[in-house]
Formats: structure tokens, sequence, C-alpha cells
DNA sequence: ATAGGGTTAG
């Protein structure tokens, strides 16, 4: 049997020239040869004008205007401007190519716009800022699809209405609609900014309902709200029961583990991805080296700065944020200094990164002139910055200067003092020598205070020795933890610098009535004499050692000669031969 | 179409 002859051709010669001729066509968009596809292809164009959509995707990833324009004129010559399908295609082109005013307008000039052509218009409002219309859009539309729904609960968690968001996905399910791996993925990272974890664990069901939960997607989201939420064990297991892990899988995993303070373990995943196999991103950086930041752990610091320039991540404004505070709180203030000047890039973040860093080594005035000239710079300064410029003035005595910026941050900038503002307050107060002032403004502060801001003032009273007020605060504070030795161990230490030793007895025979203890350090003396000199040793978690500094120091720095630097929150300890530079035995 | 990050008081 004999195939119909089309002049000299089969029909399946026909048929394959035609796949051939198209896939070629095809191939000639895909990789950008615009002109070529269109001049070798003009008559199959002409005959089948839905060829027109790669040549708008090539342009779409071109972001070329003048390509589009010039595309877009060939196709209204061709006649087929009405197409919906070819419509569909210039709209999303224009959004992608950040033209959103003409797309709004040719949206405009459709005669018959479907659904598709609505969710273009949705996702390119949102892309460009304007949720506002997006959610217009959306509200008109009398059918919708599960794209549409996407497009809008997407959209409402990016500006992070992320209530809203949640609130959508019900109403999607009430009218029909079963959410998908996108929804899912939108939803998880609303509860994730939401901290919310008893929404997470129903939208869980959902992904297990959907049989997304292998999904890498849906994982990554799932354990990131949980583990944002402060279920670090529950994350933990998403991530460990998914068969493929990818690069984002295993960093969701490792900046986890960053937020839930395991700094520690971070260094450790970070080293198995890498005998894995996945190379570190920008992202896994800013997680690796907050953690070393934590850790005050230099030379891995050091170690991992080098990778990032060898990945060439080093012009990231987050890297470049953490590796500020990493020198900082390693001692490292002039490499700080040379990130901070190197970034070309700058925002709020970097700058508050900097001032913190000025302020922990006791450079308050650096960083006022730091703070003064972000604002002439107009960089709205948020409220982590007042917490980094509060406690720069107060570490350096600036009562004045101080003040006037917590004024500032209420009127000007129109933030509400955190506790963490009041304890900078307290602190900046006390250390000048207005007690009551400082006792006056814990009382009348409207957040409710913590033992913390209670023992700021109380070290404020042992610096000026005043024994009378200290005994009244170490009652309140009391009142919040009765068990707390930390508080008698102040007073003590004010009662012995101010010679009193009846109070101090008192006090002991108080704390043996009340069965309070006071934790031996044990565990670093056995470490000193086990550890030969010279050996930097890496992490102590939960060590107590100095009881006169009045904070649970965690970390041991290093160990030079013998002699043990340990960091807490905000200082450097130096221990010799028993002896912390701060004066107390341990 | 969708996922992961930086600065913060004692």
């Amino acid at each position: 049997m004999s195939c119909p002859r089309f002049f000299s051709k089969t029909a399946t010669e026909v048929v394959a020239h035609f796949v051939d001729s198209t896939e070629e066509f095809i191939n000639l968009c895909s990789k950008g040869h615009l002109k070529e596809a269109v001049n070798r292809f003009k008559s199959e164009i002409w005959s089948d004008p839905t060829l027109f959509s790669h040549l708008i995707q090539s342009c779409t990833l071109k972001k070329s205007l003048s390509c589009s324009k010039q595309l877009h004129s060939l196709i209204v010559t061709s006649g087929c401007s009405s197409n919906n399908f070819i419509c569909n295609h210039l709209l999303n082109m224009y959004s992608k190519i950040g033209q959103l005013q003409t797309a709004v307008t040719l949206f405009g000039l459709m005669p018959r716009r479907n659904i598709m052509s609505c969710n273009i218009m949705i996702n390119a409002n949102e892309q460009s800022g304007d949720l506002e219309s997006a959610r217009k859009l959306f509200e008109g539309m009398t059918k919708r699809n599960i794209a549409t729904w996407n497009a809008m609960v997407a959209g409402l968690v990016q500006f992070e209405f992320n209530e809203e968001g949640l609130r959508l996905l019900s109403e999607m399910h009430q009218v029909g609609f079963l959410p998908d791996e996108f929804t899912l993925g939108s939803v998880l990272r609303g509860c994730a900014g939401l901290r919310g974890l008893d929404a997470g664990r129903q939208i869980h069901c959902y992904v297990v309902k959907g049989g997304f939960e292998l999904d890498l997607v849906a994982g990554s989201s799932l354990a990131h709200m949980y583990m944002k939420s402060g279920s670090l064990v529950e994350g933990e297991k998403v991530i460990r029961l998914m068969p493929v892990c990818n690069v984002i899988a295993w960093i969701t995993l490792i900046a986890g583990k960053a937020q839930n303070g395991l700094a520690e373990d971070v260094l450790d995943q970070y080293n198995l991805m890498r005998m894995v196999g996945f190379r570190p991103d920008k992202i896994t950086f800013v997680s690796v080296i907050s953690s070393c930041s934590e850790l005050a752990t230099l030379g891995q610091g050091q170690q991992i700065h080098a990778e990032v320039v060898k990945a060439g991540a080093s012009l990231d404004v987050g890297v470049i944020s953490s590796l500020i505070s990493m020198y900082s709180r390693c001692e490292c203030l002039d490499d700080s200094v040379k990130a901070f000047l190197e970034c070309e890039y700058s925002d709020v973040v970097l700058w508050s990164s900097m001032i913190a860093a000025y302020g922990f080594h006791g450079k308050g005035e650096e960083a006022i002139n730091l703070f003064e000239q972000m604002e002439q710079k107009e960089f709205e300064a948020n409220d982590v910055t007042f917490v980094s410029l509060l406690y720069a003035c107060s570490h350096c005595g600036l009562k004045e200067k101080g003040m006037e910026f917590f004024d500032l941050m209420v009127k000007k900038y129109g933030l509400k003092p955190r506790l963490e503002h009041y304890t900078c307050v307290v602190d900046l107060l006390g250390r000048c020598g207005y007690l009551d002032e400082a006792a006056a403004l814990i009382r009348n502060m409207p957040v409710k205070a913590n033992a913390i801001i209670w023992k700021t003032l109380l070290s404020a009273c042992k610096i000026h020795k005043s024994t009378d007020m200290a005994g009244r605060i170490a009652e309140e504070i009391l009142g919040h933890n009765p068990q707390d030795a930390a508080p008698y161990v102040l007073l003590s230490n004010i009662h012995a610098s101010a010679k009193r030793w009846q109070g101090d007895s008192e006090l002991r025979e108080a704390m043996r009535e009340r069965n309070v203890k006071k934790e031996p350090a044990k565990s670093l003396r056995l470490l000193l004499l086990n550890t030969p000199a010279g050996v930097p040793i890496r992490v102590m978690k939960n060590l107590r050692v100095c009881s006169d500094c009045h904070v649970a120091i965690k970390y041991i720095s290093e160990i030079k000669n013998r002699e043990i630097i340990v960091r807490d929150a905000s200082r450097f300890h130096h221990f010799r031969n028993g002896k912390c530079s701060c004066g107390d035995y341990w």
C-alpha cells in the first residue's frame, strides 16, 4: 500500500519535515536567535501563528524592550493580535520585562480576556508591588482556577498579609479547590512568618493529604515553618524523611539550626553538606558565618570568609553584614570596618551591623557618627538599629545622647520601644548614677519587666555601691525566680565591695535557707587540666563560670598559654590560674 | 508559578 502523495513527497515525509522544522525553529528561539528564526521560518509562522509564542518567550528571557516592540509589531501585521493565546503571552512578556503599564493597556484592549489573562495580570501587579490592583482583579473574577487562587495567596504572603493568606486558603477550600503544592508552599511561608505552629500543623495535614510530603518545595517550606516556629525536631524530621534533598533542603536545615541557637551543629551540618558534594551559596554562608559569630570562632570564620571570596559571594550585603558581626565578636574590629567599606550596595541591616560592632567595642562616638551618616543617606533606621545605638551609648556613658536617641526613635521614627530598648536605657541611666530614674523607668514602662532588666539595674547599683537599693531590687528579682542564684551573688559582691560583711553573711544564710545553689564550674576546670596549652576549644554549652559578671557565660573562645578566654554576650573574660579578669574567683 | 539568609539589650 502506498501513501497519498503531496507533490513529490509522501504524507509521512511532509509530517516529518514539519516536525523537524518546528524543532529547529524552537531550538533557534531558545538560543535567542530571534532574527534567524523569523527569517527562516516566515511561512511556517504565518500558517501557524501559535509559533509566535516561542518568539515571545525568547524575547521575555532577553528582557529587551526594543526586541519586544519589534516582535509585537510583527504580530500585529500578521493579523493574529486578537488571538487570546498570543495576547496572553504578550501580557506575560511585558510584565516580565518590567513594562507593567504596557501590559495593563494591552489587557484593557483585549476583547475576550480569559482566566489566564487575569492570572498573568494578578502576578504582574504583585511583582511590581501593587497588591491592591491585584486584589481588585481577583475580586472581579467570576471564574477562577487553582492558579488564580495560588497567585493571590502568594501575593498576600509576599506582602506579609499572612493571616489573610491563610483565610484565603480556607475560602478556596470551601468553594471546592484543594490546595496544591504551590498553595501549600505559600501558606507555609505565611505560617513561618507568623510563627504559627498550630496553623502550620493543620497545613501539614493538607500536605500529607495531597501527597506532597516528598515534594522538595512543599517539604522544605514545611520544615522551615517548623523550625522558624521553634520546633526544630519536627522540622528536622520532615527533611530527614525526604528521599532526595537539594541544596535548599540542606540549607533550610542549616538555617533552622542557626536560628534556634545550635551554632555548633550548624558547622557540623555545613561540613557534612560539603562532603556530600553540595556547593554552598550566599544564603548558606550567611547562616554559617552567623554561627561562627555566635561561637566567636575566628579561625573557622576566616576560613569561611575565604570560601565566600572563592565562591564569588563576597559582594552580597547579607554576607557582609554577617561578616561584620563575626569579625567584631572575634575581636577584629578592623576587619569589620574593612568589610563594611568594601560593600558596594548598602542597606539598613548593613549599617546596623556596623553600629552594633562599634558599640560592642565601646566605640560610642563612632557608632553615633555612623548613625548620623545613615540618617543623611536617608536609610530608615529600624528597631534593631536603635538597640545597637542605645547599647553603644550606654557602654560609653553617653547619657544625653542616649536619651536623645530614645526620644528620636519614638517621636521621629514612630517605633514602639521593646524591652531591649528599655534595658539599654536602664543600663545607661544606671551606669551614669541615675539609679532612681532607672528604677522608676522599669516600674512605669508599658511593657512587662523581666529578670534581666532588674539585673541590669542591680549591676549599676554595684558600680555605685548602693547597697540599700540593691537589697530592694534583689527582692524584686527573686519575685521573678526565687531559685536564681545570680541576684544573691551580685548582692553578696556588692556587700563585700562595700565592706559590709554582716550583710554578706546574712545573705549566704538566706541562700542556704531557700536552698539556692550556685552552679560550680567543674567542667571548665576539667577542661583546663586536660587540654594542652595553645589548643583551641570550640564550644562548651551552658557553661557558667563567672559569678561576678552575673550573666551565664556560654562559650569558651580560645585557650592560650593556659589562659582561658570566655565570651558572653557583651564582653571577653580572661581567666588565668582560676581567676577571672573581672576579679571573681571560680 | 512555588522553597532557604544578614543586624539586637544583660
